[in-house]
DNA sequence: AAGATATATCGGTTTTTCCCGATATACCAA
DNA sequence: TTGGTATATCGGGAAAAACCGATATATCTT
């Protein structure tokens, strides 16, 4: 766990957002062929919700994956993100009793 | 709180590191004539320590004030910054049951 | 008041981040 | 294979952050 840069990641509104959408998609986002609680969200949906365009939101999901807030599941030609609960976990532990 | 702010405040691996040191200023710092549990640790202390100039080392725990991750106290010449315990436990938390 | 010390603020250069359009890649369907 | 859709990557202009030197302010000492 890199906190640098887990905290660079966290420093963007839209990224933000999107993870606080991951947390609970099926409240966020349109039904959808997959279950929500096994893989998360797609990129198609995230964008439309951010309102950005499809390579920002692209490379913000890379970005989050990269320092492994999110969980990335390629399913046919859609990418599912998921919020990684454990890194939450250790990063709330770390913010309260390291930092 | 602002959590946007305070993820921006703790993206820079100096500051990351000026806030270790405040969590426990017995351990890092040369003894003073203010109690450190009380104050924290002087501008100048941690100046000597980051190897950083004078005027970005005040800079820094102005920005880490002004998101309120420390306190500042005013001692004669000295300015004494301070964890604020509160926020972390604040921030904690939210990075567990928010994000 | 004058000089010394500690900290804060200001102006500017360099580096990094934001966010885009264009294009590439992957997968699917006919 | 050809075309359509979803996502990833690349190159770059604009905005923000990093960090500095110079200078201002505040406080102490004499």
């Amino acid at each position: 766990m890199n906190e640098l840069e887990i905290f660079k990641a966290l420093s963007n509104q839209t990224r933000l957002q999107i993870l606080q959408w991951l947390r609970e998609p099926e409240k966020h986002f349109p039904p959808q062929g997959h279950s929500f609680t096994e893989v998360g969200g797609c990129v198609g949906q995230i964008q439309q919700k951010c309102g950005l365009t499809q390579s920002t939101v692209s490379e913000y999901l890379a970005l989050l994956q990269r320092v492994g807030l999110i969980t990335a599941t390629r399913m046919g030609q859609w990418t599912y993100y998921k919020r990684n609960d454990e890194a939450f976990e250790a990063l709330g532990k770390f913010v309260q009793s390291t930092l």
